[in-house]
DNA sequence: CAGTGGTCTAGACCACTGG
DNA sequence: CAGTGGTCTAGACCACTGC
């Protein structure tokens, strides 16, 4: 009945390919129905916050075990592409009702509270269509001159200025955007960003430095120039490792710290 | 044959308690099995490097099927404290032959190869007993006042000093700690605590900042005093979350970046 | 070749959710 | 109550390692 683990509609290298040097590898099955899965959520099939298939259903579909769909969706789950919830379905993830209302921002108030300082308050300084330099057009994957959104803005939290950042989006994705849109969203950014932009923010890397805010950026935090800042570099990325969004961000570490987990 | 799941051994809380208000919810088998295994690792019944026991056998001796073995390891393996290799058998996780060699350390150097640039050259300033103050204390969960070993050292990667930290760690768990084993040690830092003290570092958290170097960290770090530096404190921790090192980083972030991945 | 982890199946039953 | 994800089993076979 089942199919047996070869080869399975367009997913990966499985079986044994032809004159093609150097086997590559092994395909196991749960590995192509997490590709199968995955293209479905790429193509928009399920929408985020909806729920997908049940696993049987999932299992009829793909004519394999349900044990099989569920290994598929562990690992999709485990990237934080759907959520598990028991008794009810497997949903794709989305940043609107995540857990936690941060799920990228690492930087937490030093007494206690974890993000349960509200949100921030946030202040838009400029929301720009620009002509895109050489080094964002490079973390954008784009070509220097393509045009990109720009926002600068400002975030605060009970009064205080804490961060001061710089958003570039390709600007072939994020035609309309409006500082309006910017500022008056409730929620994340990224979750907006899903809401009106059907872009979908799956993972990013962080590059931090510490540097001396200028005149300018010390005016916008509130601090005197030359106060030490955490520099942070952010490339999110949606599937495929497609590079949706850069972001420098210069954080306030005097009440504020940058948290991080090791394993 | 087997058990069925209701309680197990002295693990976690299965099956019904009895006049416990707030039923304590339900211990699937695969987690008893998880934290007797837990057990066996703290206990030292296998040693950093070791195979563990086959599934098969596992499965034998806990009265379980092969399958809920293997899930608790999978669930260690996630946690990174065992290592599965195929075709081979599961070992306990060790410092010493990581894939990458610095697990812990995020910091990497602006051009391109990881941490190819070759092990770094470590000067040690300082090393000796001294008194818990009060915060050290505290971050280790020990009384203040109380003996601890204090290292300060040096690291350059390719002649340029790059890390100026203070480690603490615990008096009673490091009675012997020399400055020479610091220093003539070849690998990690945490590989010499499992061989040399026996104490195994499984995970840590780290807190983050910006700040000015002043003079004595200017003069160790060979920059101008009031340079930007990323401040790094890091609690490290053994099993149970006890916390066995304290470490306070200054990084210079001028050839080198602090990498994180979100996701 | 035997032994290990890795995949896959089929079926039973449990815990949780909602109508 | 039916439907969902979650657990557990038993057994078959595969891929990889090392002798």
């Amino acid at each position: 009945m089942a199919a047996t683990p070869t080869s399975f509609a367009e997913a990966g290298t499985a079986g044994t390919e032809a004159a093609g040097q150097a086997a590559p590898a092994f395909s196991p099955l749960y590995q192509q129905i997490k590709t199968l899965i995955l293209q479905s959520l790429e193509a928009g099939e399920w929408k985020p916050g909806e729920a997908i298939p049940s696993e049987m259903d999932l299992a009829a579909r793909f004519r394999v075990s349900q044990g099989t769909v569920r290994k598929a969706i562990d690992e999709l789950a485990a990237e934080n592409l759907v959520v598990r919830r028991q008794g009810k379905g497997t949903y794709v993830a989305t940043h609107s009702e995540q857990h936690v209302r941060y799920r990228f921002l690492k930087l937490m108030p030093d007494s206690g509270d974890q993000a349960s300082e509200g949100p921030a308050d946030r202040a838009i300084l400029e929301c720009k269509r620009v002509r895109a330099p050489a080094d964002v057009a490079r973390a954008l994957g784009l070509r220097t001159g393509d045009a990109v959104m720009q926002v600068r803005r400002v975030l605060s939290f009970g009064g205080v200025p804490t961060i001061l950042e710089d958003i570039w989006l390709p600007g072939s994705s994020f035609k309309g955007l409006t500082a309006h849109q910017m500022a008056a969203y409730k929620g994340p950014t990224y979750a907006m960003f899903e809401v009106e932009f059907g872009v979908r923010t799956v993972r990013a890397e962080e590059k931090i430095r510490a540097l001396a805010a200028d005149r300018a950026q010390a005016t916008h935090l509130k601090v005197a120039p030359g106060t030490p800042l955490l520099s942070v570099e952010r490339v999110a990325f949606t599937y495929n490792d497609q590079p949706v969004e850069l972001r420098r961000g210069l954080y306030r570490t005097d009440t504020h710290h940058y948290r991080n987990e090791l394993s």
